[in-house]
DNA sequence: GATGAATGAGTGTTCATTCAT
DNA sequence: TATGAATGAACACTCATTCAT
């Protein structure tokens, strides 16, 4: 594994456990076994190393997320589908998705800047996916009536939920979340 | 209002926007109306801002939890109130709420630390509130048969995802969230 | 004298005898016999001190220049007041008229910088004040006929080369310069 | 044009117009189409950059001053010559002649470094060459009776002065101070 | 209770320079 | 010749904190 990668890795485990603000470029290259100039050779700056982790752990969730569109599922299994990627991506990627459900420094949080860009984009796209489900699904009495809106809402909360759980979450958590959301969606 | 009550004010609002450690004890101080060294007259130092903030916030927080037991409630009322509750909670006082469930700068995160205490104790309490709720309707069989741990972890994920929402949270959300809980939990 | 003089002091002298660039900004805390904060807490840079200490030198030096303006002189004693009067100026404060004719570093050389600022109103107000005396003189046919703008240019070279000097500079050599101009200035 | 070439002419420049502390050698390798190792491949360091430009700048002005020797000439056109000597300098090799006149930064400017004496031996030149027409020139009634050494000194400065100017020199102006200077020192 | 002045330790960053190829 | 990768030393600057008043 190359040097960059090194500072890629430990700076995403730095960011995920410490914060942007809590976490040194001293640290970085010290746990990437580097030093901190080799930091400004590979990247701009901190801001740059943060930013470009965010930016491939989104373009990596993204392209998850598509694999995800069409099938001849029932709105139900598209929506249990949705919670299964994210408990297999938080099982498999810990530190990026933490850092991707994170709250972000606030000098990074200008809705022009490409993280925040990102994160809506990711907010966008999860709730086109879900509100679609739930349309779909009311419509063809698969589901009972809800309010579209606030189930969307609360179905990000648990999704965003398990994310935040790291490497301590749990298939049996995500399992009983999928049988509660059916009781309360599917229509009998 | 006291000097000191305007640091605690600004430091809150801070580090509840910020984080800890995005937030300097010079814009404490200009936020507050006060010099850094005033800071120092009031408090040991940053770190006892912050901690002196999340104790007194953990203390009216728990005295609002105790408001809601007894009664001769339903366990799914018992539920609903304790949702409304932290829906008024964060109404109320937003960035108290955002930083109580904010997760712990690292060099505070200690077991030992009281912060770390507190926020232990809350979730220990939350859990056990909700356990109980659960377990006592399965056993009269208000509520559906379910698996009461990760059923406890749900709800705990919903709560603090409304708390996470801050100022932002809307009763409507809350409403939806109890409604979608009464079909899942609530036996027929 | 204060802190805040001696850092003045120090930056100046470094900066006359090293330059912008060629001086740090532990250099000036040394010599001033502080620690490099205390630079912060009175300066909000490096930039700033340089740039202060500019503008400082640039008051005192117009408000001599303005106590030359009128009497009852020929216009060949107004030249020669102005320039006994820079001798007098780099005798008293080499440093800070070495600092004022030194070309400024590439950072702080824009033309919207104070210092930029400073530096083109000093040299208008010379030519001003030299161009003025030479067409005088031309027009009383004080003076011999000759190109009043290359004079003048002329001038400020012998002005700024003899401020260049520094503490080195000597009252002979204005003396003959003096004499100089007044053979080829001045109509027999 | 050689790589090596393009270092120096780049380096010439930069020094020129940012100063030896100024300028980095990012800069000088990137304006000289040419990556930093190279730099060191063909110098020892950025100091060496600097010595070895002044040393080919002084050994081309010193073969230059040469040519003006000897002659039928009157002491005064002797004078004359060196003064268009330089303006046609000046205007030929602009950065070359500033970075020449412009003080030697703070680490190179010890007496025994190359470029130190290379400028001390320029200006002994000039003196030697300027003092010995004021000398001859007086001696046989060509100039008035005037000191020396100060007439020395301005004649020193006038021609600094030119070179100082760079690129925005002028004829005219060169044309005016020959012709002040000769109603000054020419014996009537 | 309150502050202007001051600091040790550290921050992110850049510098001239070197190494391996 | 030429360069991508790497570094020790230093840089300007900020941090939380303290002192004297």
């Amino acid at each position: 594994m190359s040097k960059k990668d090194n500072i890629i890795k430990a700076a995403t485990q730095l960011f995920a456990t410490q914060g942007f603000d809590g976490t040194t470029t001293k640290q970085i290259a010290e746990k990437a076994g580097a030093t901190e100039p080799l930091l400004y050779y590979h990247f701009t700056g901190k801001d740059e190393i943060y930013t470009s982790i965010l930016i491939s752990v989104h373009e990596e969730y993204f392209s998850h997320l598509k694999t995800l569109q069409g099938g001849t599922d029932t709105q139900f299994e598209r929506i249990e589908n949705l919670f299964k990627l994210h408990f297999q991506l938080i099982s498999q990627n810990p530190d990026e998705m933490v850092l991707m459900v994170t709250s972000r420094p606030a000098k990074l949080n200008d809705p022009e800047n490409v993280c925040s860009k990102n994160a809506q984009s990711r907010i966008k796209r999860l709730r086109y996916y879900l509100s679609n489900c739930l349309k779909k699904g009311i419509k063809s009495n698969e589901f009972n009536k809800l309010r579209t809106k606030e189930t969307t809402d609360t179905l990000m909360i648990l999704i965003d939920g398990i994310l935040q759980q790291g490497a301590k979450a749990k298939k049996k958590l995500v399992d009983s979340i999928v049988s509660l959301l059916q009781k309360s969606l599917v229509a009998k």
